[in-house]
DNA sequence: CTAAATGCTCACATCGATGTCATGGGCAAG
DNA sequence: CTTGCCCATGACATCGATGTGAGCATTTAG
Protein backbone atom coordinates (compact mmCIF):
# COMPACT_ATOMS: atom_id res chain seq x y z
CA UNK A 1 0.00 0.00 0.00
CA UNK A 2 1.04 3.90 -0.26
CA UNK A 3 1.38 6.36 2.09
CA UNK A 4 -2.27 7.25 1.53
CA UNK A 5 -3.96 4.27 2.49
CA UNK A 6 -1.48 3.82 5.75
CA UNK A 7 -2.32 7.09 6.71
CA UNK A 8 -6.05 5.68 6.65
CA UNK A 9 -5.46 3.05 8.83
CA UNK A 10 -3.08 4.01 11.32
CA UNK A 11 -4.74 7.82 11.64
CA UNK A 12 -1.01 9.02 11.46
CA UNK A 13 -1.22 11.95 8.22
CA UNK A 14 0.88 11.39 5.48
CA UNK A 15 3.39 14.84 6.90
CA UNK A 16 3.57 12.57 10.22
CA UNK A 17 4.49 8.77 8.49
CA UNK A 18 7.26 10.80 6.64
CA UNK A 19 8.48 12.70 9.57
CA UNK A 20 8.77 8.92 11.48
CA UNK A 21 10.97 7.79 8.46
CA UNK A 22 13.16 10.53 8.46
CA UNK A 23 13.67 9.65 12.14
CA UNK A 24 14.19 6.36 11.24
CA UNK A 25 10.94 4.97 13.00
CA UNK A 26 10.16 3.40 9.89
CA UNK A 27 11.62 2.05 7.03
CA UNK A 28 9.81 1.45 3.70
CA UNK A 29 10.71 0.25 0.01
CA UNK A 30 10.14 2.67 -3.00
CA UNK A 31 8.09 2.06 -6.22
CA UNK A 32 10.20 2.97 -8.92
CA UNK A 33 9.29 6.33 -8.98
CA UNK A 34 10.08 6.76 -5.60
CA UNK A 35 6.51 6.28 -4.00
CA UNK A 36 6.73 4.78 -0.35
CA UNK A 37 5.40 1.24 -0.33
CA UNK A 38 4.27 -0.47 2.82
CA UNK A 39 2.83 -3.94 3.87
CA UNK A 40 0.46 -4.88 6.68
CA UNK A 41 3.66 -4.92 9.35
CA UNK A 42 3.75 -1.23 9.11
CA UNK A 43 0.75 -0.38 10.22
CA UNK A 44 1.76 -2.54 13.56
CA UNK A 45 4.88 0.00 13.85
CA UNK A 46 3.27 2.95 13.12
CA UNK A 47 0.53 1.53 15.85
CA UNK A 48 3.32 1.25 18.36
CA UNK A 49 5.20 4.64 17.58
CA UNK A 50 1.80 6.27 18.10
CA UNK A 51 1.56 4.65 21.36
CA UNK A 52 4.82 5.45 22.43
CA UNK A 53 4.80 9.29 21.21
CA UNK A 54 1.49 9.34 22.90
CA UNK A 55 3.56 8.86 26.10
CA UNK A 56 5.66 11.82 25.88
CA UNK A 57 8.64 9.61 24.49
CA UNK A 58 10.86 11.44 21.89
CA UNK A 59 11.14 10.12 18.52
CA UNK A 60 15.07 9.90 18.88
CA UNK A 61 14.50 7.53 22.29
CA UNK A 62 12.22 5.25 20.46
CA UNK A 63 14.54 5.17 17.07
CA UNK A 64 16.87 3.64 19.56
CA UNK A 65 14.04 1.02 21.14
CA UNK A 66 12.37 0.01 18.28
CA UNK A 67 13.51 -3.06 15.83
CA UNK A 68 12.85 -0.96 12.58
CA UNK A 69 16.39 -0.82 11.47
CA UNK A 70 17.69 -3.75 9.53
CA UNK A 71 18.99 -6.20 11.73
CA UNK A 72 19.33 -6.05 15.50
CA UNK A 73 23.28 -6.29 16.63
CA UNK A 74 24.08 -7.16 19.96
CA UNK A 75 25.37 -4.05 20.63
CA UNK A 76 22.47 -2.03 19.49
CA UNK A 77 20.38 -4.51 21.35
CA UNK A 78 21.99 -3.96 24.52
CA UNK A 79 21.81 -0.01 23.87
CA UNK A 80 18.38 -0.43 23.40
CA UNK A 81 17.84 -1.96 26.69
CA UNK A 82 19.35 0.88 28.09
CA UNK A 83 17.20 3.21 26.97
CA UNK A 84 13.92 1.18 27.49
CA UNK A 85 15.15 1.18 30.97
CA UNK A 86 15.47 4.47 30.74
CA UNK A 87 11.97 5.27 29.21
CA UNK A 88 10.33 3.03 31.50
CA UNK A 89 11.86 4.65 34.59
CA UNK A 90 10.17 8.25 32.53
CA UNK A 91 7.02 6.74 32.52
CA UNK A 92 6.63 5.38 35.94
CA UNK A 93 7.40 8.69 37.63
CA UNK A 94 5.54 10.27 34.72
CA UNK A 95 2.27 8.73 35.65
CA UNK A 96 2.96 9.34 39.40
CA UNK A 97 3.36 12.92 38.36
CA UNK A 98 0.18 12.72 36.80
CA UNK A 99 -1.57 10.74 39.47
CA UNK A 100 -0.52 13.26 42.15
CA UNK A 101 -2.01 16.29 40.33
CA UNK A 102 -5.40 14.29 39.60
CA UNK A 103 -5.30 13.99 43.56
CA UNK A 104 -4.03 18.01 43.84
CA UNK A 105 -6.98 18.43 41.55
CA UNK A 106 -9.93 15.87 43.35
CA UNK A 107 -8.92 18.15 46.93
CA UNK A 108 -9.82 21.55 44.42
CA UNK A 109 -13.05 20.06 43.13
CA UNK A 110 -13.82 19.44 46.82
CA UNK A 111 -13.01 23.01 48.01
CA UNK A 112 -14.93 24.47 45.08
CA UNK A 113 -17.94 22.39 45.34
CA UNK A 114 -17.89 23.55 49.24
CA UNK A 115 -17.93 26.98 48.35
CA UNK A 116 -20.40 26.54 45.77
CA UNK A 117 -22.11 24.91 48.62
CA UNK A 118 -22.29 27.81 50.98
CA UNK A 119 -22.64 30.63 48.34
CA UNK A 120 -25.54 29.20 46.88
CA UNK A 121 -27.84 31.80 48.49
CA UNK A 122 -25.26 34.62 48.74
CA UNK A 123 -23.51 36.29 46.20
CA UNK B 1 10.55 37.54 50.97
CA UNK B 2 11.59 38.68 47.24
CA UNK B 3 11.38 36.51 44.03
CA UNK B 4 15.03 34.67 44.95
CA UNK B 5 14.27 33.61 47.65
CA UNK B 6 11.00 32.35 46.83
CA UNK B 7 12.70 30.73 43.73
CA UNK B 8 15.47 28.97 46.34
CA UNK B 9 12.45 27.58 48.33
CA UNK B 10 10.68 26.56 45.41
CA UNK B 11 12.83 25.38 42.93
CA UNK B 12 11.14 27.50 40.16
CA UNK B 13 13.29 29.75 38.37
CA UNK B 14 12.83 33.37 38.66
CA UNK B 15 12.35 33.71 34.96
CA UNK B 16 9.67 31.59 35.71
CA UNK B 17 7.59 32.93 38.63
CA UNK B 18 7.74 36.06 36.57
CA UNK B 19 6.05 34.11 33.57
CA UNK B 20 3.41 32.38 36.35
CA UNK B 21 2.54 35.89 37.07
CA UNK B 22 2.49 37.51 33.85
CA UNK B 23 -0.24 34.28 32.80
CA UNK B 24 -2.53 34.90 36.36
CA UNK B 25 -1.08 32.05 38.68
CA UNK B 26 0.65 34.04 40.95
CA UNK B 27 0.05 36.92 42.47
CA UNK B 28 2.01 39.29 44.44
CA UNK B 29 2.49 42.37 46.06
CA UNK B 30 5.30 45.32 45.05
CA UNK B 31 7.59 46.95 47.20
CA UNK B 32 7.76 50.44 46.53
CA UNK B 33 10.26 50.54 44.30
CA UNK B 34 8.85 47.70 42.25
CA UNK B 35 10.16 44.49 43.22
CA UNK B 36 7.91 41.38 44.41
CA UNK B 37 7.08 40.25 47.53
CA UNK B 38 5.88 36.47 48.77
CA UNK B 39 5.11 35.42 51.85
CA UNK B 40 4.88 31.58 53.00
CA UNK B 41 1.41 30.46 51.03
CA UNK B 42 3.39 31.89 47.60
CA UNK B 43 5.35 29.11 49.00
CA UNK B 44 2.29 26.24 48.57
CA UNK B 45 0.65 27.73 45.76
CA UNK B 46 4.22 27.73 43.57
CA UNK B 47 4.02 23.89 44.94
CA UNK B 48 0.29 23.52 43.52
CA UNK B 49 1.60 25.43 40.30
CA UNK B 50 4.21 23.31 39.75
CA UNK B 51 2.43 19.93 40.27
CA UNK B 52 -0.30 21.10 37.72
CA UNK B 53 2.49 21.68 34.88
CA UNK B 54 4.23 18.51 35.79
CA UNK B 55 1.39 17.20 34.67
CA UNK B 56 0.97 18.72 31.30
CA UNK B 57 -1.76 21.36 32.17
CA UNK B 58 -1.50 24.76 30.61
CA UNK B 59 -1.23 27.89 32.33
CA UNK B 60 -4.37 28.75 31.24
CA UNK B 61 -6.21 25.92 32.52
CA UNK B 62 -4.18 26.18 35.96
CA UNK B 63 -5.30 29.88 35.53
CA UNK B 64 -9.10 29.05 35.63
CA UNK B 65 -8.35 26.75 38.26
CA UNK B 66 -6.86 28.06 41.19
CA UNK B 67 -8.87 30.56 42.74
CA UNK B 68 -5.52 32.51 42.84
CA UNK B 69 -7.35 35.74 41.50
CA UNK B 70 -9.14 38.40 43.86
CA UNK B 71 -12.11 36.96 45.37
CA UNK B 72 -14.07 33.83 43.84
CA UNK B 73 -17.26 34.77 42.59
CA UNK B 74 -19.93 32.04 41.94
CA UNK B 75 -19.64 32.48 37.73
CA UNK B 76 -16.01 32.28 38.35
CA UNK B 77 -16.44 29.24 40.79
CA UNK B 78 -18.78 27.24 38.43
CA UNK B 79 -16.48 27.72 35.47
CA UNK B 80 -13.10 26.53 37.38
CA UNK B 81 -15.33 23.20 38.09
CA UNK B 82 -16.23 22.90 34.21
CA UNK B 83 -13.00 23.49 33.72
CA UNK B 84 -11.42 20.65 36.33
CA UNK B 85 -13.86 18.18 35.39
CA UNK B 86 -12.49 18.51 31.73
CA UNK B 87 -8.92 18.23 32.79
CA UNK B 88 -9.21 15.31 35.78
CA UNK B 89 -10.65 13.70 32.43
CA UNK B 90 -7.24 14.76 30.44
CA UNK B 91 -5.48 13.60 33.41
CA UNK B 92 -7.02 10.39 33.75
CA UNK B 93 -6.40 9.77 30.05
CA UNK B 94 -3.14 10.27 30.00
CA UNK B 95 -2.55 8.08 32.85
CA UNK B 96 -4.10 5.18 30.45
CA UNK B 97 -2.05 6.00 27.47
CA UNK B 98 1.09 6.14 29.85
CA UNK B 99 0.38 2.98 31.33
CA UNK B 100 -0.60 1.48 28.00
CA UNK B 101 2.67 2.60 26.43
CA UNK B 102 4.43 1.24 29.40
CA UNK B 103 3.14 -2.31 28.94
CA UNK B 104 3.98 -2.20 24.99
CA UNK B 105 7.54 -1.30 26.70
CA UNK B 106 7.98 -4.15 28.70
CA UNK B 107 6.83 -6.56 25.98
CA UNK B 108 9.61 -4.89 24.07
CA UNK B 109 11.85 -5.53 27.11
CA UNK B 110 11.41 -8.84 27.20
CA UNK B 111 11.57 -9.04 23.08
CA UNK B 112 14.92 -7.72 23.50
CA UNK B 113 15.78 -10.20 25.98
CA UNK B 114 15.32 -12.73 24.65
CA UNK B 115 16.92 -12.03 21.69
CA UNK B 116 20.23 -11.01 23.75
CA UNK B 117 19.68 -14.68 25.38
CA UNK B 118 19.46 -16.53 22.30
CA UNK B 119 22.53 -14.41 20.32
CA UNK B 120 24.83 -14.40 23.13
CA UNK B 121 27.14 -16.93 21.53
CA UNK B 122 26.77 -16.29 17.81
CA UNK B 123 26.90 -12.75 16.46
C1' DC C 1 30.37 55.36 49.85
C1' DT C 2 31.17 51.65 46.80
C1' DA C 3 30.82 47.28 44.96
C1' DA C 4 28.41 43.13 44.61
C1' DA C 5 24.14 40.90 44.51
C1' DT C 6 19.57 41.05 43.32
C1' DG C 7 15.63 42.81 40.96
C1' DC C 8 12.95 44.93 36.86
C1' DT C 9 11.39 44.80 31.90
C1' DC C 10 11.82 43.59 27.18
C1' DA C 11 13.03 40.79 23.56
C1' DC C 12 14.78 36.92 21.23
C1' DA C 13 15.95 31.81 21.24
C1' DT C 14 14.77 26.91 22.00
C1' DC C 15 12.72 22.22 21.39
C1' DG C 16 9.71 18.61 18.75
C1' DA C 17 5.88 16.91 16.37
C1' DT C 18 2.94 18.45 13.12
C1' DG C 19 0.33 21.72 9.79
C1' DT C 20 0.64 24.04 5.61
C1' DC C 21 2.12 25.79 1.28
C1' DA C 22 4.79 25.62 -2.99
C1' DT C 23 6.46 23.27 -6.79
C1' DG C 24 6.81 19.32 -9.56
C1' DG C 25 6.25 14.35 -10.85
C1' DG C 26 3.26 9.85 -11.26
C1' DC C 27 -0.78 7.27 -12.56
C1' DA C 28 -5.52 5.90 -13.85
C1' DA C 29 -9.89 6.96 -16.40
C1' DG C 30 -12.23 9.69 -19.75
C1' DC D 1 -3.79 13.66 -24.28
C1' DT D 2 -5.87 15.59 -20.39
C1' DT D 3 -8.05 16.00 -16.09
C1' DG D 4 -7.95 14.82 -11.31
C1' DC D 5 -5.95 12.67 -7.49
C1' DC D 6 -2.02 10.97 -5.03
C1' DC D 7 2.85 11.44 -3.97
C1' DA D 8 7.73 13.67 -3.26
C1' DT D 9 10.67 17.18 -1.22
C1' DG D 10 11.69 21.35 1.12
C1' DA D 11 10.79 25.34 3.69
C1' DC D 12 8.44 27.93 6.98
C1' DA D 13 4.93 28.31 10.92
C1' DT D 14 3.07 26.85 15.39
C1' DC D 15 2.56 26.29 20.50
C1' DG D 16 4.18 26.93 25.52
C1' DA D 17 7.29 26.98 29.18
C1' DT D 18 11.66 28.36 29.92
C1' DG D 19 16.61 30.05 29.04
C1' DT D 20 19.34 33.95 28.22
C1' DG D 21 21.13 38.45 27.73
C1' DA D 22 20.92 43.45 27.61
C1' DG D 23 20.30 47.69 30.01
C1' DC D 24 19.03 49.86 34.09
C1' DA D 25 17.43 50.32 39.17
C1' DT D 26 17.62 48.88 44.05
C1' DT D 27 19.19 46.67 48.06
C1' DT D 28 22.74 45.03 51.03
C1' DA D 29 27.36 44.02 52.80
C1' DG D 30 31.94 45.64 53.69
Amino acid sequence: MRIGELSARTGASRRSLRYYEQQGLLVSTRSPSGQRCYNDDHVQRVALIQTFLAAGMSSMSIAQMVPCMSEPTRAKALHALTVMNHERTRLTSMIDRLTAAREALDRLIEVNRSFLANATDAD
